[in-house]
DNA sequence: CTAGGTCCTAGAGTCGGCTCTAGGGCAAGC
DNA sequence: GCTTGCCCTAGAGCCGACTCTAGGACCTAG
């Protein structure tokens, strides 16, 4: 049963996180399963690994460290709380997408900018202030 | 040509940031044009919208102060500087096209653990405390 | 037996990005 | 003249999420 326990070293080095923020995220309460200890020291197992793994994309995708908490005491209380869970998912999954969907927008709009750019780089190289064409300017600074 | 001068406070109501956010980002140095005064006021055109509008969609899409500041700086410079802000947008192109890429491989992540979750409220889901058919833990080590 | 490496706890420090307070000015209306 | 309301500056405070320090224990190798 308990083959791959890794220490927490080990398990900086395979997540990605430091030690320093796995004993951090271990005193907010992100584990969903108590860490386990040997002689004092952390002892972690592959479902440890998984579930920071998990918290990871959580955090990669702006779930704030109380939210994940939330969710891993849901987890601690059992199969009675898969309702609970779900909806906390579900929610965040909503939020992802408003994200890429502003991102997108964010996207759009400054490739607006790069197209304005490049072709003021290729038609008014020559002048520097190009004074009447298209009335969009930078930030149309004399305007007022 | 000077219809449209704004207080401080009405662009704070138009473009969403507090006053004092406003005027932290003057003091940070986001303006590309110096932001005017009238007896000591602070005095915004359209031109000054505008560019609050582009900075809030740059700060949406992650983009720090610090970069905006240095984009400031290459607008004040002129034209001179086209290559430069083009360059600086495009990198944040692609820095925004990575989130959305991180984004969506987390909503993947999270779409297979809702699935999960379904499918474990419809078959075992009738029994509130399921005693023993899936010996399934809250982090399953065998997907990932 | 000492040096190096990893681990521990408790708590302080950092950083980005605001957000607010203190203390005050000025103009309009009652 | 006094209150109301918006504005000003300088600087402190806050929050989230780490990140690091101090001070110490344990184990292994040389």
């Amino acid at each position: 049963m308990a083959r791959t326990l890794l220490t927490i070293g080990q398990v900086a080095e395979r997540t990605g996180l430091s030690v320093h923020t796995l004993r951090f995220y271990e005193k907010e309460g992100l584990f969903a399963t108590p860490v386990r200890r040997v002689r004092g020291n952390r002892v972690y197992g592959e479902g440890d690994l998984a579930w920071l793994h998990l918290c990871t994309r959580l955090r990669a995708s702006g779930m704030p460290l109380p939210a994940i908490r939330e969710y891993a005491a849901l987890v601690r209380e059992g199969p009675t709380t898969l309702h609970a869970r779900l909806a906390l998912l579900k929610t965040h999954q909503q939020r992802i997408a408003a994200q890429i969907e502003e991102l997108s927008s964010c996207s759009a709009l400054i490739s607006r900018k790069v197209a304005l750019y490049e072709q003021q780089l290729a038609t008014g190289g020559n002048d520097p202030l190009l004074p009447s064409p298209p009335p969009h300017q930078e930030n149309p600074s004399p305007s007022e």
